[in-house]
DNA sequence: ATTTATTTTTAGATTTACCTAAATATATGA
DNA sequence: TCATATATTTAGGTAAATCTAAAAATAAAT
């Protein structure tokens, strides 16, 4: 596979959801900032070599074979993640564009090497499962924000509560998707909780603090 | 720089003793598997670029700038390898192949972490010198034999007395340039050594340990 | 010093992964 | 449903790095 047809594969990943569903050819090319045109010549590629299942204007997506050849890229890619984030010190939001680099490095020894090296990490500095060598997924580990203790970090990934008010409550504290949020203080008596979002920090009570959903930041 | 740019600058360098003098078409060639003229055509571009200092049929040799390339990317190229050898438990004849993929990553931070995590080493895995930041080169850590300790390892480089027969005596013994080396034992009465070279045990005398120039190895 | 052999370069193709512009298919909306 | 908008594909082209085959320059050998 070439460095093109891995990150395409990668993509169609990503957007469709682990394969689930079939994918736009738009959706690619503004993901990976090229034309659809460019697109539609690599899908038949990937097509023919039986990556992924492609109907004319019907957008594509992974076949078993592809969606194996997706999870050794992703479990490369977490496992450098961690790596450069553990290792050598990097920051959470610094480790992703030199992982994009490494993960297109061709030697399974290398992998299982540096897998045991890091001694078989089952998430990602950003809270990812790392897929196994046979390309098994761990569950990903979402926790409600209550569950998490002072010092523990997290990225805001979903909500319990979807009602309109709490919605609300959120969108007036700022509170986002992909917001990532650090336990500073949990109060014992109403099990509130202090946290740091965005540099600033926030007293919520144990009602929000059960209705927020955590991909918690490495494992 | 493209990936192919660096590997034709890293040949040209290898080649050309440090660029030290110039290169023929051919040699590039047959270094990097490809046909002559492909080799030309990328010599025009090089130095196009400056990488080279070019005149028809006379060969190619690096520019300044070109040195400071090649210096650049056999930093990188070593670093991975002690990388893969002390932090992965690589053997040091399986680091070359990866080492060959990671040296074309492009993360000047990456490579001052993992120069930093591996402890500024001088050399690699093959006793050669790690060039620094600013492409300065320490002396290829020449050493007689006679001066190793038990459990000291290196590789065969020279010979000090380079008399007939002298060599005869290394032909007889199988010893020859680029074998392994590893010190068994020292006997401190005559100074005599017991050797490891290519899995067998051999004793030999202070007169020839102080003959054979040794380049160790994990410095 | 010529001829012969070797090395290097030119000329013209090929492959991969792109691109632009035009054509066509699908989706949307009055 | 018919017109319009959007998405997708086709057609034809480009740049990088390679190739083969032929031409030209240099080196070697008688």
């Amino acid at each position: 596979m070439t460095r093109s047809e891995e990150n395409y594969i990668k993509t169609i990943y990503h957007l469709g959801d682990a394969g689930m569903h079939s994918v736009p050819t738009n959706a690619i090319a503004s993901q990976l900032k090229t034309q659809p045109s460019s697109v539609t010549d690599m899908i038949k590629k990937l097509s023919d070599k039986k990556y992924v299942h492609y109907k004319k204007y019907r957008g594509v997506y992974l076949s078993e074979k592809g969606i194996n050849a997706a999870l050794t890229i992703i479990r490369k890619h977490r496992l450098w993640e961690v790596f450069l984030a553990e290792k050598l010190g990097f920051n959470w939001d610094e480790v992703h564009d030199v992982a994009e680099q490494l993960e297109h490095i061709k030697s399974e020894k290398l992998i299982d090497k540096l897998d045991a090296f890091l001694n078989f990490p089952k998430y990602d500095p950003h809270g990812d499962p790392i897929p196994g060598k046979n390309g098994e997924l761990a569950q990903r580990s979402l926790q409600l924000l209550s569950s998490l203790q002072p010092n523990d970090e997290g990225i805001c990934v979903g909500v319990k509560d979807s009602s309109v008010t709490f919605l609300k409550f959120l969108d007036k504290h700022n509170i986002s998707l992909g917001d990532h949020i650090k336990i500073l203080d949990a109060e014992e008596f109403d099990e509130s909780l202090t946290i740091q979002i965005d540099n600033k920090n926030l007293h919520i009570s144990k009602r929000i603090a059960t209705n927020l959903f955590i991909k918690p930041v490495r494992e």
